[in-house]
DNA sequence: AATCACGGCAACCGCGTTCCC
DNA sequence: CGGGAACGCGGTTGCCGTGAT
């Protein structure tokens, strides 16, 4: 059933590359091109994985890369696109043809962060630094509703603040804000609370009492890909291409 | 000259997705 | 259709070179 493994797990060196190695899989390849990497390491003489293979012409050996550091139009094309694209290292080095997703974000991380930072500008959201509390600019949705969990004469006003500046929903913090006594509702059971956002497990208590409180049709909440593809479209084709230039305010 | 600390980068790891049987 | 392996990607690690003490 399904396919066979891609290396023998046993006997399969590790580390860096050799010369003799880079040698043998420059003359596999360039003799009988890229085909299946599962077969390269064996076809090419190689005791390596073939994933090993893959990374190692795509990172390093391809003809067509461009050597040494990003210049300064390659670097701000590269703030550019991780402005609008975020950590997907790949997509961005798909638009900068003789560079490879592994060099630009070793170089991001390593200079162009640093820089930024320097320039007071923060690396993930590209606003400029503020002294800031647990909220931020890029908060996108807001869900406030007037609760009353204990007593019914208190109006306890509550937020909560889905914070979508991380890129996936298991990076996505959850900051609730509270007026006065929600707190032992909220603190009662956080690991839970996390582990529903994230699907993980069935909803807490909290949950159902925030259901039962006239929130709007909770069970009827757009999922996250529901929420994020038309966001990530933009980002790649660019505001500018929907017309949705009022959205940078 | 020896040692330590740090920065940069190549390579590995782990996970989600795709593909094949 | 389901199981399992390959593929591709982003995050992390560890080695190596260099500068500081």
């Amino acid at each position: 059933m399904g396919r066979q493994p891609c290396c023998d797990k046993l006997g399969v060196k590790k580390g860096p590359w050799t010369t003799e190695e880079d040698q043998k899989l420059i003359n596999f390849i360039i003799t009988k091109g890229q085909c299946c990497w599962r077969a390269v390491p064996k076809l090419a003489g190689l005791r390596r994985c073939g994933k090993s293979c893959r990374l190692r012409w795509t990172n390093y050996l391809r003809p067509d890369l461009k050597r040494g550091l990003l210049n300064e139009s390659e670097e701000q094309l590269v703030i550019d696109l991780h402005a609008r694209l975020g950590n997907r290292w790949s997509k961005i080095a798909a638009r900068m043809p003789g560079r490879t997703d592994n060099e630009i974000k070793n170089h991001w991380n390593t200079h162009i962060k640093k820089k930024l930072l320097k320039k007071g500008i923060d690396p993930i959201t590209h606003e400029p630094l503020v002294k800031e509390t647990k909220t931020s600019s890029s908060e996108v949705i807001k869900l406030t509703k007037n609760h009353s969990p204990s007593s019914p004469s208190e109006n306890t006003n509550t937020t909560i603040i889905e914070n979508l500046s991380s890129s996936t929903p298991s990076e996505t913090s959850l900051t609730i804000h509270q007026d006065n006594n929600l707190e032992t509702i909220f603190n009662e059971d956080d690991e839970k609370l996390l582990g529903y956002l994230l699907g993980e497990n069935e909803p807490p208590l909290m949950i159902d009492t925030i259901r039962t409180c006239e929130l709007p049709n909770f069970n009827n909440f757009y999922s996250w890909d529901d929420c994020t593809n038309w966001l990530l479209d933009c980002q790649d084709f660019g505001v500018h291409d929907f017309g949705l230039d009022s959205f940078k305010d």
